[in-house]
DNA sequence: TCTGGGGTCCTAGGACCC
DNA sequence: TCTGGGGTCCTAGGACCC
């Protein structure tokens, strides 16, 4: 049996953790450059506002401040850019908790973990482990999270949203009889099954699969012909009660991409090369932090498509590294040769992103047959693990390259980079992760 | 004026290898 | 009319996930 463990409206649920005066309140976070909602809490979704709504729509339409105003009161929503710092250690230590109590387990993203169940339990047993978990998470990390088991992943996925959705299953839903696989999935919408996007649940729907039920009950060979296609294949036979979806291989990444959407416009090459470096320096960050290497370092760059006044422009295009590496100042440089080649004057650019690929274990690396440098590339490996620690110490950013410094048109200040470019006005504090943003909590505190 | 960021996998077809 | 068999690698396009 495989279960899910799913923390309800995440990022929504990780503000509230220590604002407890949100409960009950109308709650949406916004994507980078406070752009898009990208989570809602129950009461904001009743309000009937959708994912991915641009936030100028929002604002619009609930009067909304488009910056923060001091001491708003009464306001019908409350909005928060994402602060992923926070996000990334509070579900940290959910998985720290599923890491003690199942036997084993992966996590699948950000706010969601399969478990392998304990082979020991069954029936009732399975339920109350369930719900243990829940209760467990509540209370120490302060997250709500439903739990859904089944015999393979997509039954899982579907028991998990049935566990929240009704209370009566106490967060925790249990799909073990063929009887209750069918009850679940006359429940289900094709399009709301893992592996069924938008364009394949309008195929169905058009072909007469309103449910999951109507999907399960076409015969193979059917599902086979009418979509060519290995996966919906394999989510066919999950639906039926097979363990068919391979489980993750947990092996590194294939690709590592670093790409933001500008504060406003950039149309001079300068900018954009301080931008790109930036996104160059975070993937060779990853590459340090799953210990490998990229050979082929891409770049692309485009102007911003929903303005149909402007002249449109879009590239990508891949430098090769003759030695794989993951340092800063090798993959700047290579992204910066690439900027060279594509940037084309009198665009305002919109996007940038660097893309890493060729992406192999640190070591061996292959070196270069004619590379008589190898004692440079062992300085320049220390020179990161030393940026490494001293940012993981002091704080992302403590330490960057010349490269990566924006202009600061007083000439004084941190560089913070990120946020000198990005736009975040609605960012929550960080009391977990950093000094500054401590709590203090009085005597007469009604959280104490 | 304002519209996110990060991934994986599959299929088909062509080039090329022995 | 006839013209092998078995591969890999790459690219583009189209899906999917959170």
């Amino acid at each position: 049996m495989y279960g899910i463990a799913d923390l309800d409206n995440c990022y929504c649920s990780c503000e509230k953790v220590f604002r407890p005066d949100l409960e009950g309140k109308p709650i949406v976070v916004l994507s980078n450059n406070d752009g898009c909602v990208v989570a809602r809490s129950n009461e904001a979704k009743a309000l009937g506002i959708k994912d991915g709504t641009p936030y100028y729509q929002l604002a619009r339409q609930f009067g909304l401040p488009l910056t923060p105003v001091a001491h708003a009161k009464g306001q019908p929503i409350e909005v928060f850019s994402s602060n992923y710092e926070l996000y990334g250690e509070l579900t940290g230590r959910v998985v720290s908790i599923i890491r003690q109590e199942a036997p084993a387990y992966f996590r699948y993203s950000i706010d969601e973990c399969f478990m392998y169940l304990p082979k020991s339990l069954e029936g009732d047993e399975l339920q109350r482990w369930g719900e243990h978990l829940h209760h467990r998470v509540r209370r120490e990390v302060g997250l709500p999270i439903s739990i859904g088991m089944a015999p393979n992943k997509t039954l899982a996925k579907i028991a998990s949203k049935l566990a929240k959705k009704f209370e009566v299953y106490r967060h925790c839903c249990m799909i073990d009889s063929d009887y209750k696989r069918e009850r679940a999935l006359e429940w289900c919408p094709v399009e709301d099954v893992w592996g069924i996007g938008r364009r394949y649940a309008a195929r169905l729907q058009s072909l007469g699969c309103k449910t999951a039920l109507d999907f399960a009950r076409h015969h193979r060979d059917w599902v086979r012909q009418t979509f060519n296609n290995i996966n919906i294949v394999r989510t066919w036979q999950e639906l039926n009660g097979e363990d068919a979806v391979p489980n993750e291989a947990l092996t590194t990444k294939k690709s590592i991409c670093t790409s933001r959407s500008f504060n406003g416009m950039v149309s001079d090459k300068e900018s954009l090369r301080t931008h790109v470096a930036n996104y160059a320096a975070r993937c060779a960050e990853k590459l340090r932090m799953q210990k490998t290497v990229a050979s082929i370092v891409g770049v692309f760059v485009n102007t911003n498509p929903f303005r149909e006044d402007l002249a449109q422009y879009w590239n990508f295009q891949e430098q090769r590294l003759i030695t794989p590496t993951s340092s800063t100042l090798a993959i700047v440089q290579a992204a910066h040769e690439v900027v060279d080649r594509i940037f084309k004057q009198g665009y305002q650019y919109k996007k940038a992103g660097v893309i890493v690929m060729g992406i192999t274990p640190d070591s061996p690396i292959q070196q270069d047959l004619f590379d008589t440098n190898a004692e440079e590339i062992q300085k320049m490996r220390r020179l990161d693990e030393a940026i490494d620690r001293i940012n993981r110490m002091l704080g992302t950013e403590t330490v960057v390259i010349g490269a990566q410094q924006y202009t600061q048109k007083d000439g004084k200040g941190k560089a913070d980079v990120f946020s000198n470019a990005i736009k975040h006005d609605f960012r929550s504090k960080n009391p977990t992760t950093r000094w500054s943003d401590i709590m203090r909590l009085n005597a007469s505190d009604e959280r104490i």
